[in-house]
DNA sequence: CTCAACATTGTTTTT
DNA sequence: CAATGTTGAG
């Protein structure tokens, strides 16, 4: 199948024929389709080694757009070991954000703003514009800023600027003033020097519209373009490409479009797939290439993926097929409630590292992130390691942002966010009262916030001990500013930690996450290291940024299905397959059809993420909002192909269960239960009918009682060694996560401890310290 | 101005 | 049931 001519260069080797066609089809546009594991990075990296390799263009003459930095960094590096080390400064490969924001940096006087702009994240706007909703009049109650800013976003998405929100839109939200409130809010972003997410991209396809040199300048520039992951770009994106590749790109439109619609799962933040599915038509002329053979997943998996998303309608159509042996069905496992699933998984893990699996190797895929806590807390307590990816980003831990608006306040006198952040973290005696002084005092002299702290504190407005504090926090700040040349920016945030008191703060702080956040930034600081100045480690920490660090210790990894795609595990576990979780009721009550068939291709990514083994959960019972409820299976378990499943359940009362649940009988009726049932069992039990048809025998649900683990084993303990007896029953111990507790009992190496704030829970002895 | 008790919110997904 | 914000007493 695949040629091994033996002249090819290296990156062509061992290319199947419509990987070869991707990487040598260098003129003109192509849409590369490219199915799930079918090798597409590999293809990608091929094509731009052979358009370097034939000195068709630069290195900096290539456009190459990725999703994520991830991305990036690993088409860099692949690159890299094809090429050499020169081949990795290619300095326009990353994500549409970093690509763009490196654009505006050279031409921000067009845009109203100066070249060290700073990048705002969700946080940041949203306290700008709760400012600006409660200075317009309005209830902030009412018009939440999170409200607005997600307005905004869509907007930006849709490269709507303030003069053309459709009207509706606008008048949806503060009393018809939402087109208003946005046109403030760019107006107050450029007194800030400042710049969203969206900015980015808008702020460079104005200048491109109004300014045909610049445009020609970077039109003439790039040679060839790559877009990966085509699918997930929205109307902005799509515009400032296509403005791009227009008469650029060699002349011929030499743009390369790689997606796959069947792995579209971002219209929730604008990404349009009629983007990808129009391709031919954007570019006249277009080649299109499928990659369909899977390298990655055995036939069973494979199956039960492709029966899933055939239920979806108007795709581009692939056919994937394998050449792997059949490998094991995908399991189907129901278990009683959230609890037991996280107990089982534990289980199934711990018999896979047992049986020589590496951690590495095994992933915990969920559709929100919160429903990895449970899963941490069983982890926690069995010591099985774990990491989680994504979730709480790093940069967006309470205790990293106060150390950067530090940094930004060094950096960029006037960033009026930062100063607010921090003038009062650690607590220096500047409440509410002395900073409205510094509001309005701003606001009657048309000065930036730090300007007019700078004039307050010459003046007699505020008390004294306000005064002198204040004094001193930008005394401190001037001074840090000043060593910004003598100490390298590692070592001045190191300084700064110190100076300012916030390690003595968390020093001082006995609370459960103090240690950890004291290891945060630490963790900052020493990524800092390696960067040239401090403001190229801002601009990194706003744009790139990923919780990255890359321990030695195998782990096994949990995350949500979107940061999941591009990854591959051996062993895949997909929890909380029921109606309301997954699909998600909130998507659906939103989008309807269009969002079924998302969740649907998010269900398509989370199988086809497994090369050997998928195993799949429901739960009859979850709790939400602290309440229990009964959960009925996701509709997707049914649309998975009977052939290629194995179903199992831990209830008493039989295997079936998970389609037997759904008659319209209650499955649980004997036992004690929270409140009703949500929407998506009365969905459920209107469909129940045509459901139970496919129901394979009946199951008397009466006697489905909760049931023992079946398999039940004990628990082994992954982390042994030997009985410490620093440890006793009544003695105060520490914890990383559950904080300080008491000793109330003890079973083997493991502790029964009563947490001061996180209940009574089971755990390891390796894992406490003695108070 | 700070802390503590109290009430009220809300859980997708992210560059 | 959190986590977050608001209110009231020191």
């Amino acid at each position: 199948m695949a040629s091994l001519s033996p002249q090819d260069p290296p990156w062509l080797q061992g290319l199947n024929p419509p990987q070869r066609e991707a990487a040598t089809l260098l003129d003109g546009p192509v849409l590369v389709l490219a199915g799930a594991g079918t090798g597409k990075t590999r293809a990608l990296t091929a094509r731009l080694a052979q358009i370097l390799h034939e000195r068709r263009a630069w290195p900096s003459e290539i456009l190459a757009v990725t999703f994520t930095n991830k991305a990036a960094a690993e088409m860099r590096h692949r690159l890299g070991a094809l090429l050499g080390p020169q081949a990795e400064t290619m300095p326009f490969v990353g994500t549409f954000h970093s690509i763009a924001s490196r654009m505006l940096r050279r031409h921000a006087e067009l845009a109203g703003l100066k070249s060290n702009y700073t990048i705002l994240d969700t946080d940041d706007v949203q306290r700008l514009l709760k400012r600006i909703i409660m200075d317009a009049g309005l209830d902030e109650k009412r018009w939440p800023a999170r409200q607005l800013s997600g307005l905004i976003d869509r907007w930006k998405n849709k490269a709507q600027l303030p003069d053309n929100v459709p009207k509706g839109e606008s008048f949806a939200f503060g009393d018809g003033r939402g087109a208003e409130l946005y046109a403030r809010y760019q107006a107050e972003l450029k007194t800030l020097n400042a710049a969203d997410f969206g900015d980015l991209l808008l702020h460079m396809i104005r200048i491109f519209e109004t300014h045909p040199d610049v445009l020609a300048e970077w039109q003439k520039r790039f040679k060839y373009a790559l877009v990966d992951e085509y699918q997930d770009t929205n109307a902005a994106q799509y515009r400032w490409l296509t403005l791009l590749a227009a008469k650029s790109l060699g002349g011929q439109g030499n743009i390369c479009c790689v997606g796959d619609d069947d792995q579209s799962i971002y219209s929730w933040r604008g990404a349009e797939i009629a983007n990808i599915l129009r391709f031919e038509q954007d570019f006249p002329g277009a080649k299109v290439i499928r990659l369909e053979q899977n390298y990655r997943s055995t036939p069973h998996i494979l199956a039960a993926a492709a029966h899933v998303i055939a239920n979806n309608q108007g795709r581009l159509g692939k056919t994937l097929w394998t050449q792997l042996n059949a490998g094991e069905k995908v399991n189907v496992v129901a278990i009683w409630d959230g609890p037991e699933e996280a107990r089982l998984v534990g289980e199934r893990i711990e018999r896979l590292l047992r049986e020589g699996a590496s951690a590495s190797e095994i992933a915990i895929l969920v559709r929100a992130s919160y429903q990895t806590r449970e899963f941490e807390d069983r982890f926690i307590s069995i010591g099985l390691p774990y990491r989680i990816v994504g979730g709480f980003r790093f940069y967006e831990r309470a205790e990293i942002r106060d150390a950067l608006a530090y940094l930004r306040l060094i950096s960029q006198p006037d960033d009026a966010l930062a100063f607010e952040r921090i003038v009062n973290t650690p607590k220096r005696g500047l409440g509410d009262k002395a900073q409205a002084k510094i509001q309005s005092h701003a606001r009657a002299m048309g000065l930036t916030l730090p300007a007019a702290a700078q004039q307050l504190v010459e003046t007699e407005e505020l008390s004294p001990a306000p005064r002198r504090a204040l004094s001193e926090f930008l005394a401190n700040i001037r001074r840090w500013r000043g060593q910004m040349d003598t100490l390298d920016q590692a070592a001045l945030a190191q300084a700064v930690l110190e100076e300012c008191g916030y390690i003595a703060m968390l020093e001082a702080d006995r609370s459960a996450e103090s240690a950890g956040r004291l290891d945060n930034l630490s963790e900052l600081v020493r990524a800092m290291e390696g960067f040239t100045d401090l403001q190229s480690f801002l601009e990194h920490v706003a744009l790139v940024m990923e919780n990255d660090r890359s321990d030695a210790e195998a782990k096994v990894t949990m995350m949500t299905l979107h940061a999941a795609k591009g990854l591959e595990f051996d062993h895949v576990f997909l929890p909380g397959w029921e109606e309301g979780l997954f699909p998600s009721q909130r998507s659906l009550d939103e989008n309807g059809a269009a969002a079924l068939e998302e969740e649907r291709r998010l269900a398509y990514v989370g199988i086809t993420r497994a090369r050997r083994r998928a195993t799949i959960l429901h739960a009859a019972n979850r709790r939400v909002y602290g309440q229990w409820t009964s959960a009925i299976p996701s509709r997707f378990l049914s649309e998975l192909p009977a052939d290629h499943v194995t179903v199992e359940t831990t209830l008493t009362g039989g295997a079936s269960l998970w389609r037997a649940a759904l008659d319209e009988r209650d499955p649980f009726a004997d036992m004690e239960r929270g409140s009703g049932r949500g929407p998506g069992w009365e969905r459920a039990t209107a469909r129940s009918s045509e459901w139970r048809a496919s129901a394979p025998g009946g199951l008397d649900r009466s006697t489905a009682k909760r049931g023992s683990v079946i398999n039940a084993r004990p628990i082994s303990s992954s982390v042994g060694g030997a009985a410490r007896d620093d440890l006793a029953i009544g003695a105060r111990v520490f914890h990383a996560k559950f904080g300080m507790g008491t000793i109330s009992g003890q079973d083997g190496n493991k502790l029964e401890i009563e947490f001061d704030s996180a209940g009574t829970k089971m755990v390891l002895d390796s894992f406490v310290s003695p108070a």
